[in-house]
RNA sequence: GGGUGGCUAGCUCAGCUGGCAGAGCAACGGACUCUUAAUCCGUGGGUCCAGGGUUCGAUCCCCUGGCCACCCA
């Protein structure tokens, strides 16, 4: 706690005001309070009639709040009370209150927390208005809020003090709360379906599922190192095996890579697999799960991501990433090709590529190159090359690629799902191949999860997997440039 | 990792070519019984991100560092 020299004039004159409660017998960090209505319920139903009308019907009504706004005028004063749902003006008379009452509103701040009851009536200038009746004092607020009409601007603050944002930012406040409703809509989409929703472990022995570095702990009593799960992909195959058929997991996944405008260490994924599924039972899926999201945000499905409109109402649009890449750029990947033709293709379309990466890589590359940025509307790209896709089973008539696709919207990447790898001799081989690369200088390469290979040596199921980013899913439908912004508490460094 | 920009009152922001630190809101005192970014009169409020340098003099110029944002890899 600050001390008292070292206060500003505010935040002293709080801490004298809240002496002055106490010392009126007023707790200043009051106790229970039963309301009967929240503020937008009563512009629901009242906001429609009359100012006479309103005057017949005297509404009795309790509410409580934040108050954000005050406009005093000598023995009448006006505010605004906040709550969850919106706000509502209040009609403060000193001759029917009291002097007491009076007296406490007059000397209550912006920022207090009050408790109200009265009647409900209508201004002159038309505004719906509680007329305060009673007023009891909830909580002193002993630090100024935010600017009131710019509300808080400065970003480092809006991420740190998250609260002050939402206090003072009603947009942001809103989007909160569609993440949440988008969320709930996707449970119930996927609930629906008889999918069972588990839970499994944050903590891993190996870090396995995905590629990317993870985040190290220790457990003390174990003496072992634990990672912070990349995936929830192999545990909930595990499961897959033990039977439960349709299983999801939304929940938080670490990974220790940077940190932009689409990155944070911790993010929101969900996974689900669902037996006898191929990939493609899995796009209409995605879709479903999509089409569900987008519904929570628009009434007509049709969303707009910062100016580019997009249409959920449509079918998504499916084509082969070679195919992609022929059309983008005429060079047909499905003709047999040794490294070598591989990598002089690359040099002159000056391509990127690594030491250690094979023909499927390279693909790869020349998809990331020239057609992602390129896709606007949602469309499922698939038979990613098998070298990117340790988890992915084969295709069937082609082994050089797997049965996996990427949803992408406006060239960026939402979904990733396949038919699920299930032979456990050829996960072995793909494992190893990874613990290759990593010796190659592939830090993001993985492991063998020697327990999960012999999880499928029992038998797993045909089984179509799909992963979404959460956040990023988020970030689209509420029309939000920065994962930042979908993040209640992104992940800062330290101040100071 | 590289580049660019930002950091000034509680908040939102000005601050010219280097010359006493500014406004609006918020706060305080006063007036005001239908205001709504209330109004009117008056008052107080600053580690100009930190440290160093240049200078008679630095919020301003230079160097180093911190945090944040954006762009690029």
């Amino acid at each position: 706690m600050a001390k008292v020299e070292n206060l500003n004039d505010q935040l002293k004159v709080r801490r004298e005001k809240m002496d002055e409660l106490r010392q009126e017998g007023i707790d200043p960090f009051g106790h229970r309070f039963v309301r009967d209505s929240m503020s937008q319920e009563l512009h629901n139903k009242y906001d429609g009639l009359s100012k006479e009308k309103l005057e017949e019907l005297e509404a009795k009504v309790t509410i409580a709040g934040r108050m954000v706004a005050k406009r005093g005028k000598g023995k009448v004063g006006f505010a605004d009370i906040q709550d969850r749902d919106g706000r509502m003006q209040i009609y403060v008379r000193k001759d029917v209150i009291g002097e007491e009452k009076y007296h406490i509103f007059k000397r209550s701040d912006l920022g207090d927390h009050l408790g109200l009851t009265g009647t409900v009536i209508k201004t002159d200038t038309g505004e719906l208005t509680l007329r305060v009746t009673d007023l009891t004092f909830l909580s002193k607020a002993l630090r100024p809020l935010p600017d009131k009409f710019h509300g808080l601007q400065n970003v480092e603050q809006i991420y740190r003090q998250r609260y002050l944002d939402l206090i003072s930012n009603r947009d942001s406040f809103e989007r909160f709360l569609k993440r949440t409703k988008i969320i709930s809509a996707i449970r119930k989409y996927l609930d629906e379906q008889r999918f069972i929703e588990v839970e499994t472990p944050v903590l891993h022995n190996q870090a396995g599922g995905a590629a990317a570095r993870p985040f190290i702990t220790h457990h003390n009593a174990l003496d072992i190192n634990l990672y912070l799960r990349i995936a929830l992909e192999l545990h909930l195959k595990r499961l897959i095996v033990g039977g439960m058929e349709r299983v999801y997991e939304i929940g938080r996944v670490f990974r220790n890579e940077g940190i932009d405008t689409k990155h944070n260490p911790e993010f929101t994924m969900l996974e689900s697999y669902v037996a006898y599924y191929d990939f493609t039972d899995v796009m209409d899926e995605t879709e479903g799960i999509f089409k569900a999201a987008a519904k929570v945000v628009s009434n007509n499905s049709q969303i707009e991501y910062q100016g580019n409109p997009i249409d959920f109402n449509k079918p998504f649009k499916r084509i082969h990433m070679v195919d992609a890449i022929k059309e983008a750029t005429g060079i047909d990947f499905w003709q047999p090709m040794t490294l070598g033709e591989a990598r002089k293709l690359a040099d002159e379309n000056h391509v990127h590529y690594e030491p250690y990466w094979k023909v499927g890589h390279i693909i790869n590359e020349f998809f990331e190159t020239f057609c992602e940025a390129k896709i606007k509307d949602p469309t499922f790209v698939y038979g990613h090359p098998i070298e990117v896709s340790p988890l992915a089973k084969k295709n069937a008539k082609d082994p050089r690629f797997t049965d996996r696709f990427e949803l992408f919207i406006l060239g960026n990447e939402f979904a990733n799902a396949f038919s699920e790898l299930n032979d456990p001799i050829d996960q072995r081989q793909r494992f190893e191949a990874q613990v290759k690369e990593r010796e190659a200088g592939n830090e993001e390469a993985e492991g063998i999860d020697e327990d999960y290979v012999e999880a499928l040596e029992y038998g797993m199921p045909p089984t179509g997997g799909l992963g979404i980013g959460i956040d990023r899913l988020v970030m689209l439908m509420t029309d939000a440039p920065s994962i930042r912004d979908v993040l209640l508490f992104p992940t800062l460094r330290p101040d100071k």
